[in-house]
DNA sequence: GCATATATGTCAATATAGCTGACATATGTT
DNA sequence: AACATATGTCAGCTATATTGACATATATGC
C-alpha cells in the first residue's frame, strides 16, 4: 500500500515540513544513542546520568559556582543538591569559599574526579569523533551551525 | 587568571578533542531546549515527554505494532504500557489486531490524536526551520550526516 | 550597625519515567 | 499437542526531577 517503509502520510506533508520532522526524529536517535553507553560504568559507581552531567560541567568550567551549574543544568538547587553531595562525599569534587565572594562554593574535580571524567567521556567522544570523520569538516561546521540556532537565544 | 571564559584548561587538550567537546556540550544544550518547551502543553493533558514520543512515532509511522514501537523507543514493554493504554483510553491512540497476525496490535493516531500530535511538533518544527533556515541547507546536510553517524548501526 | 538581598544547603512530599521479575492470554507455528 | 510469539498486567524498585518551606552565612545599601 505504502511506497515507502517509514514515512507513510507523507505525501500529504510539504518537502520542507518532511525534511523537518526527519531532523527531528534522527534528533532524537542520535542522542538516545549517544547518551546510551556511559550508563554501565555509572552504575558501577551508584551514579546515574545527571552525575555524569555534573562531573562533565564542573570539569568543562573550572571554579564554576553552585548557581551557574544550576544555570546550565536548568534544573533546581534541590535536584543538584542529592547528585552534588554524594559526588563531594565521594571525592570526585571539591568545593572551596570564592574568594572573593565567600558565599560561593566553587567547585573543581579533583584527581579521582578528572579520571572518571575520562572514562565517561572516552566513549561519547569516540561517538562523536568517529560521527565528525564519517562526514567530513564541512559536515561538522554545518552540525554545529544548526545546532547553535536551535539552542535558546543564540537564534 | 584565564584567557577563555568557557574552556579553561582547554589548553592541556588537543585541538582536536575541543572540537569533539564542544560538539558534545552543543549536542546536550540544543537537546535540552529542544524537548524543553512542549511540554507546558503536555502537562495541561496530564501527559509527560514519554506520550509525546509515542504519539509522534505512532504519527509517523502508521499500522506500528507494540513490538516495533518498542524496538524504537528502547525501553520495555511495561514502561510503554503505562502510557499507551492512557493515551487509547482518552482517544488519542486507536489499536486494531493485525490482519494477517491476530495478536498484533496496530497503532494509529485518531483524529483527536492527529490533532495533539501538531499541537505538539509545531513548537519542534519551528524551531527546527529557524536553525535549518539559519544555516542553510549545505549546514542541514552536514548536521544530518553527522547525526546519522552517531546512530548505533548506522557507522 | 541594621535591614535586606543573595548564595547555598536541607527537609519533606510528590510526580514521572524508567527498570526487573513474574505471570496471563491469545494466537501462530511446527 | 507443544512450543513460540505478541501483548498485557501486577507489584515493587530506582533515578531524577519537581514545589514549598525554612536555615545559615555572607554581602551590600542606607
Amino acid at each position: 500500500m505504502d511506497a515507502t517503509t517509514t514515512t507513510s502520510d507523507a505525501d500529504t506533508r510539504s518537502l520542507e515540513e518532511e525534511e523537518l520532522r526527519q531532523g527531528v526524529e534522527l534528533l532524537f536517535q542520535a542522542y538516545r544513542d549517544f547518551t546510551s553507553r556511559s550508563d554501565a560504568i555509572l552504575r558501577d559507581f551508584n551514579f546515574g546520568r545527571a552525575h555524569h552531567r555534573v562531573i562533565y560541567f564542573v570539569g568543562r568550567h573550572p571554579s564554576i559556582t553552585v548557581g551557574e551549574l544550576l544555570g546550565i543544568l536548568r534544573i533546581t538547587k534541590q535536584s543538584l543538591s542529592r547528585v552534588l553531595s554524594q559526588l563531594v562525599r565521594d571525592g570526585f569534587i571539591e568545593q572551596r569559599p570564592g574568594p572573593t565572594d565567600r558565599r560561593q562554593r566553587l567547585m573543581r574535580l579533583t584527581e579521582k574526579g578528572c579520571e572518571l571524567e575520562r572514562l565517561l567521556s572516552d566513549d561519547q567522544l569516540r561517538r562523536m569523533a568517529r560521527a565528525f570523520s564519517a562526514a567530513g569538516p564541512k559536515a561538522v561546521e554545518g552540525f554545529r551551525n544548526v545546532l547553535k540556532g536551535m539552542i535558546e537565544g543564540e537564534a
